[in-house]
DNA sequence: TCCTCCTACGTCAACGTTGACGTAACCGAC
DNA sequence: GTCGGTTACGTCAACGTTGACGTAGGAGGA
């Protein structure tokens, strides 16, 4: 910037007043400028820059999730990136790995680098670090999972209502078997869909056989295992409701390698790209993932520009995509 | 900082020290200063921390692709990210869309925040904006797509090598007919892909037909007209060589919809989740995308500490993964 | 003519941190 | 007892930028 005003010959002050397009410069004045800083290569120091500022804006959020290369956690990150871009902000972003640890250590990176906000899928089990940077007055918006602590947004879908529906319609088709594979336990989507499941077989009529709830399916392998256990049951079920992606995978390829896809009912927790594809396709509960993220993104940036309404617990509609795996009525024995 | 200096009783360059676990100070005091950064909810602020550094370094970095919400994409960027967060370093990831006056925006916005290096895959077309940041000094390392400038490393795979192969395997079992579908043409990878296409008919000893023959199909639904424009030829295609991602999906949904998913042959190059539960499973050119994040990050990272050894092209082998759809040979006419 | 107001600049200090350097206290060796 | 060396601090200025404030010169009005 020295440079910039020795060329131009002026003060470093009217450099600053040029680049930030601020009144109190020549017309003169700002073309020997703007000519100087092109020559020279210049460009503002954003970190100097907020340091001396008022606002103390960095014009970044950091958005910290489970894994990016989810494809749940990458649409998130792309419709959160997009609002952001609008706003001139930019996006440090983290995968926590559902790790408490790691998730406040990278908590504390994006905390030392001033970011405005973050948008965090909060990892299981408590939150204290997610609470003490709230509490030191970051904004913060969770998304797909709620709080444990009072004063923060969040931004989840309809976990419950939804995995109902899924079992209220498998239930409609005449199915009295209807299993239950979930991801682990300590996630809170995975509590919803489970009291949801729960809630549909009651609202249908039907009692609960423990035996057919499998919980704690960390990928596809274990869901696999847990869906050849319960097909090797003497009475195995007649429809599977399958409450995460990988899950879902996992379940269909075993009933595909038994040829039971299309004997079996299958509904999934999550739409995944080609479910449309297969035969059959695969019902599933699709969540607008780009309006969670819009709704997100939204929230952070009101709370930045110093929104101090009451905090929000925005819910996004999933809907039921009906393709065929979750239209197949049980069969004779 | 200064009222944690006032509160343990020091000075803040004593501070500074015990923050940076620097030698010349006292266990004693060590400790209070620590009990201190506690109590007060002390974070060091890394801007301006930097801005004192004599190395200037921003622990971040910029990664700059065309989606972030693609599976190809997001599973680089996971893979620059993890090798990012064993140095201690942040990303800062953003979407180009593969336009060019978008990504020198982002290009600036990174500039502005100095971060230490970029990992970029340039969009499209001329790469000015590129060429001149990294002119400025920046670190750079181009992934997909290679430079159209000098002194600037980049990671690409085996794009000619693997399409001559499939290709080539399609002839060996004696398709005679058969078409390319590919991506943008300004893309320099479908230039390559292209080329290896050519380059296997020729070793085959076939001669091109120029109909079966569709560049520019930019997505899925583009694939689809093209498809069904070459199925619709007097001498239709056996086998069909799908260039890109979407391309794939776009064949693939023509196929199945007319019922010749067993009839015609199909490879795709980038290999998609799933692609082994469709039936057929679809054979595909399979990126080793983890690979060629790593290579870049560590690329980069060797730039960023200093690193002036020559530029490097590294090329990662992607590899033929046959699932079914790759193996069908021609049917009787 | 003189005063006021405005415009177009410049000067200075400060943002939070650390490199360079200073200094007081103590240690061991001669 | 003095000297060189080490340890444990402190002081000061500077990183690149901008807010607060100062000033010179010209326009405009009484």
């Amino acid at each position: 910037m020295r440079d910039v005003a020795a060329l131009a010959k002026v003060s470093t002050k009217t450099v600053s007043r040029v680049i930030n397009g601020l009144p109190g410069a020549g017309a003169e004045v700002v073309e020997r400028v703007r000519a100087a800083a092109r020559t020279l290569g210049y460009r503002p120091n954003l970190a100097a820059s907020g340091l001396r500022r008022s606002d103390k804006r960095s014009a970044t959020i950091g958005v910290l999730f489970e894994d990016l290369s989810n494809p749940f956690d990458s649409a998130l990150l792309r419709a959160v990136e997009d609002r952001a871009r609008h706003n001139g902000v930019l996006v440090l972003a983290g995968s926590s790995e559902d790790d408490r640890a790691l998730q406040g250590e990278l908590l504390v990176s994006l905390s030392a680098r001033r970011v405005d906000g973050v948008v965090v899928m909060a990892a299981g089990g408590h939150q204290d670090a997610l609470q003490q940077e709230r509490e030191r007055g970051t904004p913060m918006v969770l998304v797909d999972r709620p709080p444990t602590f009072g004063g923060t947004d969040c931004v989840t879908t309809t976990n419950r209502e939804s995995s109902r529906e899924a079992v209220l319609q498998l239930a409609a088709l005449g199915h009295r078997d209807i299993a239950y594979l979930g991801d682990r336990r300590t996630l809170w989507t995975s509590q919803e869909r489970y009291t949801g499941y729960l809630e549909g077989l009651a609202q249908a009529g039907l009692t609960l056989r423990e035996e057919l709830v499998r919980t704690d399916l960390h990928g596809a392998d274990f869901a696999e295992t847990a869906a050849t256990a319960l097909l090797d049951l003497d009475r195995p079920p007649t429809a599977l409701f399958t409450a995460q992606n990988l899950v879902t995978v996992g379940a269909m390829r075993v009933l595909r390698a038994r040829g039971l896809q299309r004997r079996i009912a299958l509904i999934g927790f999550d739409d995944f790209p080609l479910a449309d594809m297969l035969e059959p396709g695969i019902t599933v509960v699709r969540q607008d993932v780009p309006g969670i993220g819009r709704k997100a993104a939204e929230l952070i940036f009101a709370r930045i520009n110093g929104d101090t309404s009451p905090p929000v617990h925005a819910v996004v509609p999933a809907a039921l995509v009906r393709r065929g795996s979750g239209e197949i009525a049980p069969s004779a024995p």
